[in-house]
DNA sequence: ACGACGCTGACGTTGCGTCAGGGTCC
DNA sequence: GGGACCCTGACGCAACGTCAGCGTCG
């Protein structure tokens, strides 16, 4: 079963532009594209494929680092991504301290 | 007392590129530009104004938002990105679950 | 006069949204 | 044949980094 670009964006709920940029970076290739008119069809195995990438992006990597790793999938990308989320948390609570400390700031 | 873009950036510790960045989007001003040649010149106010916009890029804020709230700072605002900042928190926390989850239907 | 410094474009980054101006399908 | 759908550019956003190519200061 082969879906125009327009029916897979129904299908996945994905825009049909974000689809046609994964295309464009090679991230995800339709099944078969169209010489002469350009026209892409994708099958049922962009589909899985699509959901691996959105479940990436939520855990948030970027689409380099989706396109790099997502055939050969290791646990240690995922180690790595935990810290950096968790990095992340400590800059946020760092923030938190200097917002507040400024906010005091203003009011004393 | 002026200075030329190459000693305010030694002055601020501030790149040059991010001088004039800050020049052509109306954040940070120089004191004078001759009109002829182009170059840029910095007073002492400067210098306030940009450690005002280091600190709050520190709390979190975008030049835009600086731009609109550096010369009427508010408690409210600083209470919003608070809130903000807070929620990039728990939207770390859940990256953090899921990433868990993950790694544990991998091994398993 | 010449080296250090200043200037204005303009492209690269990330992940698409949003036209514009055309072909294509049925 | 015509409306819905497809295509390829190309610009826009955030906040600069990094050349390229050329003018200026002392």
């Amino acid at each position: 079963m082969l879906y125009k670009i327009g029916d897979f964006s129904k299908i996945t709920d994905t825009p049909v532009r974000t689809l046609r940029f994964y295309s464009d970076i090679g991230l995800l290739v339709p099944e078969k594209v169209d010489i002469f008119t350009g026209h892409r069809y994708y099958g049922d195995a962009q589909i899985k494929s699509l959901k691996l990438i959105q479940k990436l992006k939520d855990l948030g990597f970027s689409l380099d680092e989706i396109r790099n790793n997502m055939n050969n999938l290791s646990d240690s990308v995922l180690l790595r991504k935990r810290a950096e989320v968790m990095n992340e948390i400590d800059e946020c609570k760092k923030k938190i301290k200097m917002i507040d400390e400024f906010r005091s700031q203003l009011k004393g």
